[in-house]
DNA sequence: AGGGGATATTCCTTGACTGGAATATAGCCA
DNA sequence: TGGCTATATTCCAGTCAAGGAATATCCCCT
């Protein structure tokens, strides 16, 4: 039900840059538009669909409207992705987890399959 | 990169089906046909956008063509989810972890919140 | 080679989503 | 109250994805 409106809302990239800037703390519209470069009416729309699938909260401060994450919903799409995870930790077990034992990157193997920085698209 | 293709290709609800489907097994087109309900070329059409976003493979066998789930492209989602999950993880705690004492967790490792429930859509 | 089954690919129409510009609304402060 | 700032909403045009129907393609079998 709510799945719906979540995978659509997260369809987006400029969505997925919003919420990635959440992630790093609430932010009021002004400073979204700042740093999403995306125009005003635009950002404001972007919210309201993350809003309507429940993927941020608004509080009230003054004029302005400080956005900020709300985790209920990721933890709905880790859920939907746990019977999957099942998956791919077999595979890659079959591949040979002795390679995820160097830990280390030596130079000249760039394959890096599992980075573990921000989500950036 | 990728990640456009991957999200797109899964902001469809019929998609999502095929790739729960999938996730039993194998099928050939004409399962999927049969157990989504779609018209076999919608199917086809939905399989190749799937497949373009590298989520499943496909093996020829004769005239048919059995898919399979790519489980590479669902780690990914995994890793742009691994930054929040931490957050509602904090959330749970901050709900109170006590809640949770009838299960046998030791504490000190909350890696494995999830359920393995299906994907229900 | 011909027939038939399985799957993929067009063509077309329709509906949804997006962005920009302009405008409306709401809350603060002098 | 008037004006200013911050945010939301409407209107509109362009774009893109989806479904249906028909058709093409590929592969096996006799």
């Amino acid at each position: 039900m709510s799945n719906a409106s979540l995978w659509a809302a997260l369809a987006d990239p400029h969505r997925r840059a919003i919420v990635a800037l959440l992630l790093e703390g609430p932010r009021s519209v002004g400073e979204i538009v700042a740093e999403s470069g995306l125009s005003q009416p635009s950002t404001s729309k972007h919210l309201k669909v993350l809003r309507a699938a429940g993927l941020v909260r608004v509080r009230q401060d003054a004029q302005r409207r400080v956005y900020a994450l709300d985790p209920a919903p990721i933890a709905e799409l880790d859920a939907w992705l746990a019977p999957y995870r099942k998956l791919w930790n077999a595979s890659l077990d079959a591949l040979g987890r002795r390679l995820d034992e160097t830990s280390q990157d030596p130079p000249g193997d760039p394959s890096d399959v599992t980075e573990e920085t921000a989500p950036k698209d």
